[in-house]
DNA sequence: AAGAATCGTAATATCAGAAGTTACATGAGA
DNA sequence: TCTCATGTAACTTCTGATATTACGATTCTT
């Protein structure tokens, strides 16, 4: 399975348009994120959907951020694109005939539930702001040492 | 993506297996599981690696175990597959230039870690063992009432 | 008003990986 | 020897994300 990575594109470009003092183009993300324009958009439509962002048409249009980075989590992120499937492992059928089938899907259906509450929380606990701090301490690091460590990455 | 359920398929088989007292075919799983007998050879060919079970070849051939059901866990079997990727969702590149994807793949990552590690732990907490019992369960109960619930069946 | 910049979106193509299928070789038993 | 069954390579199909093309709609500038 090919893997998506509509949450991560997207995050990217929130992070972007964060440091940027005005609206970013679909081409600008679509050239840091390497990919394309139509794929920005169409990624993003639903985070405009969901108030996050907002889109402007026309010369010096483009995409800005329309949210406080405190106030939204990656869990709404996730949420504002559809909420995608989270794993690549499934069941055979859905509702099988087959008690044995059902035994296995059962016991699956439990493992996964839990896992995936694990990851839900974990991203509702995370906030733009957080990732945007996340971004500032690691610039701040490799300005002081792009390639050989010192003793304070250490213990990164 | 679509869903890998190789795991799915190959704990219904052991299952069935399980339950069987001599060899199955290839094409008698591939019956039980609706796929191909093509199919259940190249997925169980890692159990056999594994010593899960064991294949013979000619008339009277098929498959058996070779494990102790008490003995084996989810997280085996998921290894002896090849431990396929869990996750529909991930990162654009694995090592982008751009620091602000870097962060936010570390916070993606430590997420993910996460609930990879969730789920394993739970796998291994799971033995094949109490997937038939699981099964035994199952049968007792529907073998009691099969389409109209008994007040037995309302708090399962 | 004209023209350019930019988004919105539908339609289509590409790509990757699991699953399905075919083909043929190998080994075991009657 | 003949048949049954696995082993495996090669190829096809299917599905969903991503990439691309095309065209329409809106906004800004001149």
């Amino acid at each position: 399975m090919r893997h998506d990575s509509r949450l991560s594109s997207v995050l990217h470009a929130l992070l972007h348009m964060a440091e940027a003092d005005r609206p970013l183009t679909s081409e600008t993300l679509a050239l840091c994120m390497s990919t394309h324009p139509v794929v920005v958009r169409r990624t993003m439509a639903g985070l405009r959907e969901a108030g996050f962002v907002r889109s402007g048409k026309g010369p010096s249009g483009g995409w800005t951020l329309a949210c406080d980075l405190n106030a939204v989590t990656l869990r709404q992120v996730h949420e504002a694109l559809g909420e995608p499937a989270i794993f690549a492992i499934g069941k055979r059928s859905e509702r099988p005939d087959c008690l044995v089938e059902q035994a296995v899907n059962a016991v699956l259906d439990d493992a996964f539930a839990a896992a995936e509450a694990l990851l839900l929380d974990r991203f509702g606990q995370v906030t733009l702001a957080m990732l945007a701090a996340e971004f500032s301490r690691r610039h701040a690091g490799v300005a002081r040492s792009p390639l050989a460590p010192t003793k304070d990455d250490s213990h990164v």
